[in-house]
DNA sequence: CGGCAACTTGACAATGCTCAACGCGGGTGG
DNA sequence: CCACCCGCGTTGAGCATTGTCAAGTTGCCG
């Protein structure tokens, strides 16, 4: 269980051994990027696709008025623009948010482990899965309030960060300023630190620097109105026995 | 020129004439579907894959609380369900807007379709801009004030339209009321009346009923901080011909 | 130990929401 | 064919959530 890529794809089902062994292979050129620098440009056409393998990154657009939106995190195990293949030129902007390491996989090597029908069937399900988080942080700043979309965000990092077993009981490692968070749920620096101070005051989590306690789950799932369906883990289905 | 999905993947590049021939063939079945009527539920889990051919659709999630966010729209030409091959249960709905047009794709046939090069990268192409304008309009309702987003959103569609040959000009028709057009930039119903309003006083728009009329487009694009690159359209490359 | 970035707190402003009432129009049933 | 009714659009008044500005504190890194 060393592997965190394979990790992260068998969430959607186990997969050979010679798959796991070819993902081995895959992560073995790892580099190190530090904290706040950009992976791709928006405009840019990269060539290669960046897997994250520790720290955390993410996804943004700046606006004229220098106004800026986080769109997604991207956590280890998680790819950065499988896009590349079809859509030649970025229209946003990756970039890492903590210090990370990432791995450079190119275009052909990716070719290859799409012809192993399991991990074609894995990456799009990371794909799909990563669709489907948009979608539902497009209902999270759109449909709730304040309290309830840190909430919800904090929920779901629990969630994906315990697939690939970076958590500690509810305990995980949250790399991230109050001022991103901000530009993560479309709220102020300001009002996110008192949304904070509220959670802490409910005795619904603990953060101390960069150290997060989700000290009663149930209760904070509740109050955000978290509902894991969106994330596809553990499917219970012989559905994706079935051909692409 | 007639087919209309032919139109709308050729917006990415030119198809085969023997491809084009097959998809003479995929829309011949439509059924009409009045308007308000949910086509996929949030739990479903479909065996097809339903293309708009005309009216308006959306993705949509409804909270406890009640309020409804709407997540995308589908317009003549749109797929409403890719998914379906990898993921198991719906995690959201489909409804139509207005009265649609709308086909059944058997996935056996789809995956007829897949194995033709230029449709499965079309295919590819048109998930993927869906996927862009997904975070596109996070960005929307994040990050811009409310005249902005609506704006933002009537020139998404103008273009959208444009590339199935639906417009007139600068003139549409928007058959969605006041109220769902709330729920997709996140705004209350009447606060949606009063900036229409203002883009009526400020010699941008007309609407009446569902005619919409963009009387200065430049304008309301530098007002939206509209960019069109996010639907990739029309991008002058050599990279498309590349094998997938 | 100094400095800078992140966090914290307070006072005030504003954007957008709620509630409420009314007009308009198209569809339906009598 | 007319009348009614309901949904949609429109407008007003007051309110709440969240943003802005500003100043002070904490804590980490060099």
């Amino acid at each position: 269980m060393a592997n965190l890529l394979t990790r992260k794809l068998e969430a959607f089902g186990p997969l050979p051994d010679a798959d796991r062994l070819l993902l081995d292979d895959v992560i073995r050129s790892a580099r190190a990027v530090g904290p706040r620098t950009d992976l791709i440009r928006e405009g840019d056409t990269p060539s290669d696709v960046n897997l994250i393998l520790e720290g955390f990154a993410c996804r943004y657009k700046v606006l004229p008025t220098g106004r800026r939106q986080i769109m997604a995190y991207l956590v280890p195990g998680d790819f950065c623009d499988l896009h590349v293949f079809i859509l030649k030129t970025m229209d946003h902007t990756i970039a890492t948010l903590s210090a990370c390491t990432v791995v450079k996989i190119p275009r052909a090597r990716i070719l290859e482990l799409m012809e192993r029908p399991a991990l074609a069937r894995a990456f799009w399900w990371a794909a799909l899965v990563d669709e489907a988080t948009l979608r539902e942080w497009l209902v999270n700043i759109g449909a709730r309030r304040s309290e309830q979309r840190v909430g919800h965000l904090l929920c779901e990092l629990l969630l994906r960060l315990q697939t690939v077993g970076l958590t500690n009981g509810n305990q995980y490692e949250l790399p991230i300023t109050q001022g991103e968070l901000a530009d993560t749920v479309s709220l102020t620096g300001v009002h996110v630190n008192r949304i904070l101070q509220r959670l802490r005051a409910s005795g619904l989590i603990t953060l101390k620097g960069k150290n997060l306690v989700i000290l009663d789950v149930e209760r904070l799932m509740a109050l955000s109105g978290f509902n894991s369906n969106y994330l596809h883990l553990a499917e219970q289905d012989g559905f994706r026995e079935q051909s692409l």
